[in-house]
RNA sequence: GGGGCUGUAGCUCAGCUGGAUAGAGCGACGGUUUCCUAAACCGUAGGUCGUGGGUUCGAGUCCCGCCAGCCCCGCCA
């Protein structure tokens, strides 16, 4: 209803222009605001739309905003094209414009959209038609080599890929981009303890199994925060490996390859696309980074270390504070990799990706370490003009002590088991339902159900949430069946394809249809504000708006579902509602598609 | 000490440029099944929106103070 509510819009626009020239000067025009304050109806008896302006326009021209709102609902009366689309307008309350659309304008977009593979939502476009389509760059996900994906992973993972769909579905070139922690200063106690755990491994091909990486990281840690000459050992083994010893690099590259193997696992199950481009991809640019910085005068040496003074963001004693970009040892750190990143994907092909956006998908409390990234490579002149760069933070997962999970020494949990568990309890609860019903389903029904149910309940619970708030993980909400969960909205669907299975096609062609029902309407409404969603979430990169949106119209869909039948009812009804149930499906899966959450026939 | 985020029903959370009587879900209590999958639907109860000021015709939403929780704060990422 985007296009709609824009036409809406303009044509109140007129109409309050005129009203406002009746009661003011010309000249005096210019300090009014005309916009007419158009938003969706606060509840559904007010209609579709209300416009607000009446009340905010009261006191700049001196009149009761009832008599406002009276004055532009008669302008609205005369203009033939508005009351081709709505109903005439009602006043309410102290002064709000209610507009409600008219049937025939609901149902033409209806029929619309059961034509339009894209649901109403139009392609981007590029603000000037000689220049390419907008490529938008999406970090996230962004595990650490060596170490076992976790639930911090999952946000980022799982948040990253929603976003990264609702940007495709819409059209732009999108960049997903893997920025795992493949180097730094852990690889040194990592190959140390590589090297005197299992030599033979830096000998031959495969000779080694690393097996579980979570118990070798640990015990390279515990070694490193233990043994001083451990800690020596690795610290010269940084050094070695960054001036590319080639031991050090095949024990590197072991390390990776064995982590990667991991990964993909996760990533296959959750179905996930990345393009992998870990941190050491930008080793080659770092030096460049510094150069540039320096001859941009932005660099400062102060006690050894090659710093950046951040603008406007003090410390203790009121001083700046430093991004360092370069450490009194000559060694690089993360900064400096992100800000070689940036660089990087801002520059033009073929040192660059030449992308007009970059979007970081990471925890919150990375904010101030962005914030000051962002300063620098804006001071830099690294960020194109037309281009923006933005942190998508996210609140903290939490255990349902209400503290943080650890993520560095143990006790972590991973997310390997979290997914088996989830499958696994949605196949517990299956087969009881199963046995309880007396349905006989074969093995791979079982399994599949199963798999889906689970991991969409996690994705789902996760994408649910204001991505802002701490998240409070629990397997039981997180695997709970019932309420704003996904298995609630495969219900939907499946209920949507059980009626096409019981014989359930139109006979009659849509210039047919109508409707008589409060329920139908009541989805129809529903069904029709999926674009703006897609446009709110595309400008927010807030998924969780998407989940609310097939919320509730996954319970409109259950209330016409449960109260208005649609096999049994004689034509031009029989029809309308079978096509009423095809646009919901439509809907639905596209939009938990855009989840990333496959979708059940049968459940 | 400085900075950031959060504080809405018993619990978990929505609340979109400030707008009409603050909404869901779970849990609690009660009801609905000759009918397309009851993983559903309908109803009841439950709120000084942390707190005190301010701006405004109008504040959960904006500004300031305070309280509480969490996170971050120069050579880890």
């Amino acid at each position: 209803m985007l296009s709609l509510s824009n036409s809406i819009e303009k044509m109140l626009r007129i109409a309050l222009k005129r009203v406002c020239l009746e009661v003011v000067e010309d000249s005096d025009i210019v300090g009014l605001s005309l916009d007419p304050q158009l938003v969706t109806a606060s509840k559904k008896e007010f209609g579709d739309f209300q416009a607000n302006c009446a009340l905010s326009l009261a006191k700049p021209l001196k009149k009761p905003p009832r008599e406002i709102a009276f004055a532009i609902v008669e302008k609205l009366q005369r203009d033939d094209s508005f009351l081709d689309l709505c109903e005439p307008p009602s006043i309410a309350g102290p002064g709000f414009i209610n507009i409600r659309l008219r049937t025939k304008c609901l149902i033409s977009e209806f029929i619309d959209r059961l034509e339009d593979k894209r649901l109403g939502v139009p392609f981007v476009e590029s603000k000037e038609s000689d220049k390419p389509i907008p490529s938008v760059i999406i970090d996230f996900s962004s595990p650490n080599i060596a170490k076992e994906m976790h639930v911090g992973h999952l946000r980022s993972t799982i948040i990253g890929d929603s976003i990264a769909r609702v940007l495709e579905f819409r059209g732009y070139s999108v960049l997903r981009l893997n920025h795992v922690g493949d180097w730094g200063t852990q690889f040194g106690m990592l190959i140390t303890h590589l090297k005197e755990v299992a030599p033979n491994a830096l000998e031959k091909v495969n000779a080694i199994d690393l097996g579980d990486l979570v118990a070798f990281y640990r015990e390279a840690k515990q070694r490193f925060d233990n043994d001083l000459a451990f800690q020596k050992a690795s610290r010269d083994e940084v050094v070695k490996l960054q001036s590319g010893n080639s031991l050090s690099l095949k024990a590197w590259k072991l390390l990776c390859d064995q982590s990667r193997k991991e990964f993909q696992k996760i990533y296959d199950l959750l179905d996930i696309n990345l393009t992998e481009r870990g941190e050491s991809f930008y080793n080659s640019y770092l030096q460049g980074v510094i150069d540039d910085l320096n001859d941009s005068g932005l660099l400062v040496l102060d006690d050894g270390a090659k710093c950046v003074f951040l603008q406007g963001v003090t410390g203790k004693d009121g001083k700046p504070l430093p991004v360092i970009v370069q450490k009194s040892d000559g060694g690089f750190n993360y900064s400096t990799t992100d800000l070689a990143a940036i660089r990087y994907r801002f520059s033009s092909p073929p040192d660059g990706d030449g992308a007009s956006s970059v979007i970081y998908v990471t925890d919150a409390g990375q904010a101030d370490h962005f914030l000051g990234v962002f300063q620098v490579a804006q001071r830099a002149n690294w960020i194109p003009p037309d281009a923006h760069v933005e942190h998508v933070p996210f609140g903290l997962v939490q255990g349902e002590d209400g503290k943080k999970l650890k993520t560095r020494s143990g006790d972590t949990v991973r997310l390997r088991d979290l997914l088996e568990q989830a499958v696994t309890r949605a196949e517990i609860d299956l087969r009881e339902r199963l046995k309880n019903e007396g349905r006989d389903e074969d093995e791979p029904f079982i399994k599949n159900v199963s798999q889906t149910v689970g991991l969409a309940a996690v994705k789902y619970a996760d994408l649910s949430q204001n991505r802002i708030t701490n998240y409070q993980f629990s397997f039981d909400k997180m695997l709970s069946l019932q309420g704003n969960t996904a298995p609630y909205l495969l219900y939907a669907l499946v209920r949507i394809s059980g009626i096409y299975r019981k014989g359930g096609a139109s006979t009659l062609p849509v210039t047919q249809i109508q409707f008589t029902e409060p329920q139908e309407w009541n989805l129809l409404r529903d069904l029709l504000k999926f674009d703006e969603v897609i446009f709110v979430v595309e400008n927010e990169l807030l998924p969780n708006r998407l989940c609310n949106y097939l919320f509730e119209l996954s319970q409109a869909f259950n209330r016409f579902y449960d109260q208005v039948p649609v096999l049994k009812a004689q034509d031009p009804q029989r029809s309308s509602r079978l096509a009423l149930c095809r646009l919901t499906a439509d809907t639905l899966s596209q939009g938990m598609g855009l989840l990333g959450i496959p979708t059940l026939e049968r459940m």
